[in-house]
DNA sequence: CATATGTCCTGAGAGC
DNA sequence: TGCTCTCAGGACATAT
């Protein structure tokens, strides 16, 4: 599940295609239901066939690859998909190839299991319109001050409000349970109630959880989905201290066992004793 | 406006 | 062994 660090990572691990030039974009021909393209393949491929991939940036937990046409091409992986420049984890899941001339990659796939994800263009107008509307400040980069006020007044529980992308951008299920563990927050704390103080505990296992992610090249999961660009596993996986694991002892009081509840049709994972 | 819920998709694993 | 069922969760459409 690519949230804000493993998209980190993957726009980190495909920075050779920058400065190719893209000749061709093939939808792989699999018996799966293609991956979702806008506009459709014809007109993708009329729109980006010749141009070449000028940078490569991060929105939230979406890659965004600006070309020299002025036009944006942005992935979304969703919850299995991944962009790299070396073989894939197999064929059976590989969507899309883009063939590259004078980059440091001879290509840039797509793969993605479930096929969840999608590729969007936008022009730079109708991209700065489309974040505006759908996504809130990056995750790593919002100040204390924006993250308070953006949350302080909500009647919502705390674990949902941060997967909401139009609140903060690139927290997912798990980085929430592990950031509401070293905050000592518990999951179903309605944002109004959560103090000054708490708030900028938060804030600081936020930034402390995320970056610490990032240098681990993010998680690779007991399903071994996610990769990073040269399709290799993750290890921040070796660090967590609550996801996905329920019964097992609380790394931080020692005593307590971690709990599984459901909100939100997600599941959470939190220590009782140390999260109040 | 804010918040809540159903849906999409595939493969892994459980249970019988 | 092979079937059915449940689960994983990011983002969007639709409903309240």
């Amino acid at each position: 599940m690519p949230e804000l660090p493993e998209v980190e990572t993957m726009c980190r691990g495909i920075a050779p295609v920058v400065g190719g030039k893209i000749q061709q974009l093939t939808l792989c021909d699999l018996p799966l239901k293609p991956i979702r393209l806008v506009p459709d393949l014809a007109k993708l491929k009329q729109r980006i066939e010749g141009k070449t991939i000028e940078g490569i940036s991060r929105k939230g937990k979406r890659v965004v690859l600006s070309l020299s046409s002025d036009n944006l091409l942005v992935i979304e992986p969703r919850m299995t998909g991944l962009l790299l420049v070396s073989d894939p984890p197999n064929e059976s899941h590989l969507r899309l190839k883009f063939k590259l001339k004078n980059a440091g990659a001879k290509e840039l796939l797509y793969w993605d299991r479930r096929g969840l994800g999608g590729v969007t263009l936008f022009t730079s107008e109708e991209f700065q319109q489309h974040f505006d509307r759908t996504l809130g400040p990056d995750a790593l980069t919002v100040s204390l001050k924006e993250l308070t006020q953006r949350f302080q007044k909500s009647s919502r529980e705390i674990k949902v409000a941060l997967l909401d992308q139009k609140a903060i951008a690139g927290i997912g299920n798990l980085y929430a349970a592990e950031i509401l563990h070293l905050s000592k927050i518990h999951p179903r704390r309605v944002c109004q109630t959560i103090t000054k103080a708490e708030w900028k505990c938060l804030y600081q296992a936020m930034q402390g959880i995320l970056t610490e992610a990032i240098l681990y090249e993010g998680s690779t999961l007991s399903d071994g989905t996610y990769r990073n660009a040269l399709n290799k596993n993750g290890s921040y996986q070796n660090h967590h201290r609550v996801y996905a694991k329920a019964g097992e002892i609380c790394p931080l009081c020692k005593k307590a066992e971690i709990e599984r509840i459901v909100q939100a049709q997600r599941s959470t994972f939190f220590c009782g004793k140390c999260q109040k």
